[in-house]
DNA sequence: TGTGATTGGATAGTGATACTTCCCAATATT
DNA sequence: AATATTGGGAAGTATCACTATCCAATCACA
C-alpha cells in the first residue's frame, strides 16, 4: 500500500498524513526507493487511532506523542505507565512547589474521604485539585457528599475496568491507557444524556 | 470598585478583563463619566465563573459567551434549556444529513439497551455516536456490556444531581447547566484516580 | 490648579497549534 | 516519452486566546 491509498483508506487528506509521519505520530512504511515507502494494515491502524485521540479525545499532536510512546514501549510496572499517561491527559497542570506541605488540601480531602489511595506525584491529583477548585471560585463548590457519591460510581467503573484487563503485559497497558483516554468522552456524553432522561422525567431503571 | 481593581481582585491582568468585556464575557459597569465605570460583585463572581469554564472545563470562549447567556436568561423550559448548554460543550458535532434514517445507530441501540429517551436532536447523542465511533476505529470498540455497566453508574449520579435540584427555576436552570460542565472535569479526574486506586492493589470499598 | 495615573475604547500584534500548500528532484506508471 | 506520484522539506494559513499599545477624556492628589 502506498501514501495514497493509505490516506484515502483513512479518509485523511494526504498532506496531513505525511504532517503526522514527519511529527512522529506515525511510524515510517518501509522505503522501496528513494522516492517510494508501502504501509500496511498497522498504519491505517495507527492512523485511526491518532484520529481518536485528536479528534474525539481532544489531544494535542505533543500529548499523542507521548502517549503513543507509552502504548509502543511501556515499562514493566503498570502502574507507573498508568501514572505517565494521565500526565498527557487535558487538563495539563503545573507542578506544585517543592517546598508546599499540602500541594492539594481539597483532593488529599477527598481522596481520605473515598479510602483511595493519595499519591501526590500522580497526575490526576492536581488534576482533582484544579477541578475542585474551579468549582469553589465558580460559586458551586461540590460537597464531600456529592463527591462521594460520583467518587463510589466512579469506583465501580475502574473496578469494572480492571477486571478486564488482559493478561500480557503489553495488552495491559493499551487496555488500561487507551481505555482511559477514548472511553472519557463516552462517559461524559453518557453523563449528560442520564442528565436529559432524569430531567425528562423517565426513570426506568428497576 | 474600578476595573484596575476589579483584576486584581481576581488575579487577571487587567488586558484580559477588558478582552472579556470586549467578547461579552462580562457585563459592563456602570459608567460614572466617559472614562470611568464601577463594578461589583457580580463581576468578581462572573469573571471567576468565566476562568473556571475557559481554564478547567476548557470551553473557548463562543462556547463561554453562548452558555452564560443561558444562564442570564433561561426559557422556562429546563428540559430545552439543558439541551441547548450541552450544545455547545466540547466535543462539537456536525448536525447529521436531513435525509438520515438512522444517523446515529450505536446511541440509539446504546440508549435503548440503558432503557433511556432517544432524542437525536439532543447534541449529547451525536457527541455518544462519535464517541463510541473513535473507539471502534481505534480498535478498542465498547462492549455492549461495558456500556450498560457505565450508563447504569451515571444514571445514578445523575439521579443524584437532580434530586438537589432547586426549587427556583432560575436557580434550577443555574444548577444544572453549569453543574453539568463544572463537575465534568472533577469526574473525569476521579475515574483516572480511582483506576489508579485499583491499579495499586487497592479496594478498600466495603 | 496642575500633573501624573487611570479609564473606556479600539486596533494591532503575539505565540501556539494543527494543519495545508507549494515546491523539488527522483522514480513509477502508462 | 509523457504523465503522475513519491518522500521530503519549507513556508503559508487559519484560529484562538490573549497582550500590547495608543488615544483622548477624566480622576486623584498635592
Amino acid at each position: 500500500m502506498r501514501i495514497s491509498a493509505l490516506a484515502a483508506e483513512t479518509g485523511l487528506p494526504l498532506a496531513t498524513v505525511k504532517y503526522y509521519l514527519r511529527e512522529g505520530l506515525l511510524h515510517p512504511g518501509v522505503a522501496t526507493s528513494a522516492t517510494q515507502a508501502t504501509y500496511d494494515e498497522t498504519h491505517v491502524r495507527r492512523l485511526l487511532l491518532v484520529r481518536a485521540l485528536i479528534g474525539s479525545v481532544g489531544l494535542g499532536v505533543q500529548q499523542v506523542r507521548a502517549i503513543l510512546r507509552l502504548v509502543d514501549d511501556p515499562g514493566d510496572d503498570l502502574y507507573a505507565t498508568l501514572g505517565r499517561a494521565v500526565s498527557h491527559l487535558p487538563p495539563a497542570t503545573e507542578r506544585p512547589d517543592a517546598g508546599d506541605l499540602d500541594p492539594f488540601p481539597r483532593a488529599r480531602a477527598a481522596l481520605e474521604a473515598l479510602g483511595q489511595v493519595y499519591d501526590p506525584d500522580y497526575a490526576a491529583v492536581a488534576q482533582l485539585e484544579a477541578a475542585l477548585a474551579a468549582t469553589e471560585a465558580a460559586g458551586m463548590p461540590m460537597t464531600s457528599d456529592r463527591l462521594l457519591a460520583y467518587g463510589r460510581r466512579l469506583h465501580e467503573i475502574a473496578e469494572y475496568d480492571l477486571e478486564r484487563l488482559p493478561g500480557e503485559p503489553h495488552a495491559a497497558v493499551e487496555y488500561t491507557v487507551l481505555g482511559t483516554a477514548l472511553y472519557e468522552p463516552v462517559i461524559l456524553a453518557l453523563r449528560r444524556l442520564a442528565h436529559q432522561d432524569v430531567a425528562a422525567g423517565r426513570d426506568l431503571r428497576g
